[in-house]
DNA sequence: AAAATACTTAAGTATCCACTTGACAATTTT
DNA sequence: AAAATTGTCAAGTGGATACTTAAGTATTTT
């Protein structure tokens, strides 16, 4: 149990920058070498790799060199991590609607 | 559809931050005054009101006005915002695994 | 063996962003 | 009416971070 709160933050700054996001948007697609990812975006490979290193230790991505290629694709671990903070908060928040909703209920029927 | 990527962009630069993290776990719990959220932050008045506006910017929280006190709560907009761009990675991300799963039962078949 | 490819690493820069302070406004309480 | 509460606004500061450049390594191609 010990990290998790650390594992939430990495997970949810990673995906607060527009170019990480268009990475794992590429990268959903199907695993992409540095450089092939890289094409797209107005920055030097230098830089894509820096995002990679952050996508990478925030457990979005995962990586695997063959030679002098490394090939990136999508890991579950991270996206589960934002998925179930995000239903953590919506259950709690809708449990609560609920309730009021039937305390409205209760009212009416007196 | 103008404007759609700046949300999903307001809405995790929003969640990338911790404070706003905690605001929006506090808030999931109910309705709070602006001087309530700010107690358990280790910080000034003026910044938690910051972090307000960037939720609110964002659509994650809505927040209103009686007399002096601003009370602030949950936003389903942005939430489902956040959970639609991760969902359709998801999607997108899990029938090329579908594809690749049905592609080695042929060849297992041959 | 030389050249080209595909990264990797380190160091510097510049912008962004979280936070502070201080002065102010509006409302409620005493 | 005075004081206390609750929030707002503007300007400034410091540290994080997204980039760049430049030099180096490992691998593949020619």
């Amino acid at each position: 149990m010990r990290g998790k709160k650390a594992n939430v933050h990495r997970v949810f700054h990673a995906l607060g920058d527009p170019t990480r996001r268009m990475i794992l948007e590429k990268l959903s697609a199907g695993p992409v070498s540095v450089s092939q990812l890289a094409v797209p975006l107005k920055m030097s490979l230098a830089a894509v790799v820096q995002h990679l290193q952050v996508l990478e230790e925030s457990g979005l991505v995962r990586t695997e060199k063959l030679g002098r290629v490394r090939t990136c694709q999508i890991d579950a671990a991270g996206i589960s991590v934002a998925e179930r903070w995000i239903a953590d908060r919506r259950s709690v928040w809708e449990k609560r609607l609920d309730q009021l909703g039937d305390l409205l209920a209760e009212s009416d029927e007196i």
